[in-house]
DNA sequence: CTGTTAGCGCATTCAG
DNA sequence: CTGAATGCGCTAACAG
């Protein structure tokens, strides 16, 4: 005959035993205690405590298949990408017995594809999922998935429930306008690698420039064809460029190729860095012969010397949002709207500021706080 | 009569009769194909094909006790600090079936107990965990979780069974030498609010000076009293100084009150680039008058002009090789050596190259690669 | 509001 | 190498 070590660990059952009540009761209590009277209530509540009892969650995710297991997917976990999106998710999770499954898709809808389908084994109970760029099998999937699924960081006219993020076209088109009204006029484009969103910000650069009559393709600069965040291990270990690198690498090769050219719209902020110390080396005035701009606006874009500017996204509320959306359906309530728009801000500082319309460099609010 | 709906999807048993065999030998060969014969081996593949049957993860692990949950626990999210170990975990995690459950401690010893008791309930497949200083109650858990435990980023004499990480003493001692064979001889210390490592860093940083006799306490300059990893919410929200802006305010802030310091060892790289803008403004040589290193090297040390010293610690490599002790250890390998010291390299750059002992700002193993 | 009954889908135990 | 029986600990469903 088959006997099973146990583990060793009350359950339910030595409660209920304990309290005088039925095994359910114990279980509805735990979870819904306004379902339970109170004298029963609280008798329940001392057998837990004088058994030290914690229930087992594998036997109540098979039971009532659903975990309290929330996954998140993310392209990368490269230095600041995404940092901020996972602050704002588990400020949002705190005190709410959810866990996060965290996965990495590397900006591969392949990977992503795989990861949902293995995350749906186990019945989680809600999605977060950066990006609208499921594919078909993808959607499916998750519109199946018979939990909350909530998009975020960009911005589409069909979720598959819910997204909350922006548009990387607007924030793309709004700061190359910000520097045509700063009175450049051979603007250029800088970028690493680029993703379905970066391309979307290249296509606002892009449109700006155009509406102006500006537009150049020769003063965009691209390094790198591949996409570095499918390759595992430490970027150091595969020989490649890192991002401020190209930044630097980036502006030297173009003042050498287009000495006329007047600003640079960099897709990320550590571009931005790298292009910034390429001008200092050179001793080429910011902003006054050149002018620079990043995109994310990390802290130290205020920090630096000029003061870069930058589009400002609300990354963690991005992440926040979607964890209150997901707690507010765990809770029973409902979708509410199915587009979320944070929006994002142009921030224009002294590396943009070619006709001194700004504070001196070194502004009072910056001194005292980031407000 | 109580009849329960099922999931739809095939079960084992399903799949055990249209193959012809026992439920447990299907059970079997999904985990180890090798104690089953070749011929029920092929007919039991053919009917998981047929059915589209895959595991409940949930059933499982009620049946066994155990998950394929790694359980990740690192004290921050923020940008920079822990995304490089997470993705040596990520990349190590790969064709492995195993999940990782992500949490953050915010630095905080009760936050990291209450997420150890969270995480125990579920019977995860490992754990690896960030730093040596858990309470007694965490290490008598984690002792007897009946699982891998790693610990990672420190060292210590009695892990709990095995450490991968580096002296962080060392490192502060070693990059203090470097500064005061650099020929510096007041040498500062920045830092924001200091962790446990912080400290071991600041120790050693004392003792070097010490030893050479040039020890002056007032030259260590901090600025944040209380842990901002514990505050929810964005940075921006909690009207905190960002890292870059207190490097920024720490180095104008020492010109005005010693301005006879000659060097900077900041506890991180983002205060070295602040310190280094804030240079800049006042246009002081670095490294001739004043020289500047940093803590982490990322990559934007290298690019910075003049390029930043710092102290290169192997954090992808630590993340990768815990994930890696894991699988391992759950391939049914031994522990191995309980401390494993990864070290650390003191990268010397232009910043603290006062006597222009080094090649010219612009090396060219720089611009052709990060090797 | 409470209890009884009957599984959830798999892996353990022991015997062949 | 294979299988039958027996839970793992909890909760859905229905009835009281």
């Amino acid at each position: 005959m088959a006997k099973r070590i146990s583990t060793g660990r009350p359950t339910i059952a030595d409660v209920a035993a304990r309290a005088g009540v039925g095994a359910i009761t114990v279980s509805r209590f735990l979870r819904q205690p306004e379902k339970v009277s109170e004298a029963l209530g609280a008798s329940i509540a001392a057998a837990v405590r004088e058994l030290n009892y914690v229930p087992d969650l594998n036997a109540r995710a098979l039971a009532s298949r659903r975990t309290d297991i929330v996954v998140v997917l993310v392209p990368s976990l490269t230095q600041n990408i995404f940092s901020d999106v996972l602050r704002g998710i588990y400020d949002g999770v705190e005190d709410s017995g959810l866990r996060i499954e965290l996965n990495n898709t590397r900006y591969s809808s392949a990977i992503e594809e795989q990861q949902v389908h293995a995350a749906l084994r186990h019945g989680p109970a809600a999605i977060i999922i950066s990006g609208t760029e499921q594919t078909p099998a993808t959607r499916t999937m998750l519109a199946n998935a018979g939990c909350p699924v909530i998009q975020i960081m960009d911005l589409c006219d069909d979720p598959i429930q819910k997204v909350i993020g922006f548009s990387h076209f607007r924030a793309g088109l709004d700061m190359t306008q910000h520097l045509i009204d700063s009175g450049y006029r051979r603007v250029a484009f800088f970028s690493g690698w680029m993703n379905a969103r970066s391309k979307q910000r290249l296509l606002g650069y892009r449109t700006a420039l155009e509406n102006a009559n500006l537009f150049d393709p020769d003063l965009i600069g691209q390094m790198g064809n591949e996409n570095p965040h499918a390759s595992r291990g430490s970027i150091k270990d595969f020989h490649q460029f890192s991002t401020a690198v190209m930044g630097r690498e980036l502006m030297l090769d173009m003042l050498d190729r287009r000495p006329d050219v007047e600003a640079v719209f960099c897709n990320n902020d550590v571009l931005s860095i790298g292009a910034l110390f390429a001008l200092h080396s050179r001793n080429v005035p910011v902003p006054e012969r050149i002018g620079i701009a990043g995109f994310n606006d990390f802290d130290y874009m205020e920090a630096a010397y000029p003061a870069l500017s930058s589009v400002r996204i609300h990354r963690w509320k991005c992440g926040n949002e979607a964890m209150m959306a997901v707690r507010h359906q765990l809770d029973g309530g409902d979708v509410g709207p199915p587009v979320v728009d944070l929006g994002f801000e142009i921030m224009r500082r002294a590396s943009t500021d070619r006709h001194g319309t700004l504070q001196a460099a070194r502004q009072p609010e910056a001194a005292l706080s980031l407000s």
